[in-house]
DNA sequence: AGTAACTTTGCAACCCGGTTGCACCGCGTA
DNA sequence: TACGCGGTGCAACCGGGTTGCAAAGTTACT
């Protein structure tokens, strides 16, 4: 099963939710991916994305992805195809905390038209 | 009941959601209140904050406050308290899109620790 | 006041993503 | 063979959000 997960999320260019997932398998049963992304991302395979969709999502780590202790790059969420894309190359701007807030980690979400959806 | 909504979201310094908003009543409905919301953030009174903790939350608009087209300020979540605020003065950095990538609007959270429960 | 039209509220049900307990299965090992 | 352990499937549950519908409240007009 996890052989079949890591497969799936190889192939994939935007990121994938637990649902997505579901029914692109129609055989597995939730709870089994569900503890399989779980395993994946505890041992650092993916990282995920909470890009305000209502599902989480989730994508393979990068080379260089350090998700951990802040995620280091942009997300790209498109509101005409909804799919959600690491922008890998583009990373979080620092940004000023007024005093006394300390830093712990930062989620960015852009939304717009990604480049496929362009006409 | 819009009122007392009203009344309740100004005297907040952190952004509410809308079950804190149910138990801080324990009298109204769910649905009302949920309502309550969805008109005040559709007459520009509030604004939604999606901070990935489940739940999202509202928070009064400031003078400046253009959260359309594009949300303009930073938000904190204190991962101690779970409460969230408006940085209204932290604007959110502009960034550099992949070519053919076109920008609508931009959600950034930042997490840490809150100037109240520094110690 | 009486009536009609419109707005707000409460209730209940539903949806959906996520999460968990538990029993079962498959497999390697003593 | 018997045991232990990790993975799987099923079913139930949870919590936030959302909606249909009917009752209650409000407003406007006669
Ligand atoms: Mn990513
Ligand atoms: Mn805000
Ligand atoms: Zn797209
Ligand atoms: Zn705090």
């Amino acid at each position: 099963m996890r052989q079949l997960v890591l497969d799936v999320l190889s192939k994939q260019k935007a990121a994938i939710s637990l649902p997505e997932l579901e029914d692109m398998f129609e055989k597995a049963d939730k709870a089994t991916l569900y503890r399989t992304l779980k395993t994946f991302e505890e041992n650092k395979l993916i990282h995920h994305i909470d890009d305000g969709s209502g599902a989480v999502k989730y994508a393979l780590c990068q080379e260089s992805c350090e998700c951990e202790p802040e995620d280091l790059h942009v997300h790209f969420y498109c509101t005409v195809c909804q799919k959600t894309f690491c922008l890998n190359d583009t990373p979080v701007p620092s940004i000023n905390l007024p005093k006394d807030f300390s830093l712990e980690k930062v989620n960015m979400v852009v939304s717009g038209i990604c480049a496929s959806c362009q006409k």
